[in-house]
DNA sequence: TTTTTATTGTATTTATTTTCACAAAAAATT
DNA sequence: AATTTTTTGTGAAAATAAATACAATAAAAA
């Protein structure tokens, strides 16, 4: 299983707060103010551009068009389907979410569950059996699943997602699924977050 | 601003770990046993148990019961008590979830949200109008908040928090929050966590 | 009882990440 | 036109994290 690397988070957070610079009509910017925007250092923000040879002026900043253009070559702007796995609280949320996903290129095509009474319901993306996991996937050229089933069958429904042609997890069940080398997996525990912090509180 | 330490993150995913091999009947594991459920190596495992100067047996691999009872010794096991700020999607969620939390003793005591009507629902957890925020988190002895509103509003509700006596924040909102050295903040970017796995999948 | 085997515990090495230091460039000032 | 100031870009150093190697120990087998 690979991880998703450090730096590929900060390059995205940059990206973000480079929309939102320039949303507000700002055309240049110092790696001053974006690492002050992105929670990091200026010299973190420049070793981060010189690694991926993205060039700024001398004195004169980074021009955010340009910066955005950079990142999007590097992440792809293409349209990305997604499908969640677990119709409960969370994914439920991270459905009705999907307008946000959207505006990403990041799109929800469907949700799965077994609960035929989920099944009926629509929260603005059609929800499948379970059985249908494989064929939807196919048919939507589906890359990227999150999965959100209590964790005694995360295993099982991962081993169905990766079946289908599955790359990418995002994996709320807390549990650390076994998955093939080139398969990726982010987990999000978050009684484990909660308890982390409180943990660093008490330090 | 603090961050959460990585091996905290170990420690806890071996904590959870040995609950679930505990319930299964195990008494005893090794560490390559251990490595294998949690998803690192069994040196690792070794390595964060010598670094807290927990103990095992030479070839009698590690009692169950001892490896949680020093875990609880780091992380204490005294209740604390969470707020979640936005009842919207995630924080809906995040709510209906607190059965699960008051296992770990981590209990959700209210929720706060402008919109009225939210106020008048039941989620099994009250919530108040974000007037009261400082009130109530200083009634419930409550350290640790989990923000759930929209970006352009987070700043702001952070600030509320932590003049309230916040020590920790588990923040949804997708933007960096400006705090002081010794509040703890970890952040959930569902957006970026999704474009980060399928950077790593188009690798 | 002695030898073999399996496992922990940790010092050392290697790899990765972050910070430091400063030269190079360009804009602003004198 | 020369000087000063500001900011980028990056090699080198420092810090952090992970993997390797292996001694120490205790159980099991001979």
């Amino acid at each position: 299983m690979s991880l998703v690397r450090s730096d590929i988070g900060r390059l995205l957070q940059y990206k973000l707060c480079l929309l939102r610079f320039k949303e507000l009509g700002v055309n240049t910017i110092f790696s001053y103010n974006l690492g002050e925007a992105a929670g990091v250092t200026a010299v973190q923000v420049r070793k981060d551009f010189s690694v991926y040879g993205i060039k700024g002026r001398k004195r004169g900043g980074y021009n955010i068009d340009t910066l955005l253009i950079e990142l999007n070559n590097i992440f792809g702007n293409s349209r990305k389907n997604i499908v969640v796995v677990g119709i409960g609280n969370i994914g439920k949320a991270i459905i009705q979410y999907n307008e946000r996903f959207v505006k990403k290129n990041l799109h929800i095509v469907a949700g799965f569950d077994i609960d035929p009474s989920k099944q009926n319901k629509s929260y603005g993306v059609p929800i499948y059996p379970v059985e249908k996991i494989s064929e939807v996937i196919k048919n939507n050229n589906v890359s990227t699943a999150i999965i959100a089933v209590p964790f005694q069958v995360a295993q099982e429904l991962c081993n169905i997602l990766i079946s289908a042609g599955i790359k990418g997890i995002l994996n709320f069940a807390p549990i650390i699924l076994k998955v093939p080398d080139e398969i990726i997996v982010d987990n999000i525990n978050l009684s484990n977050k909660l308890e982390g912090i409180i943990y660093n509180i008490n330090l």
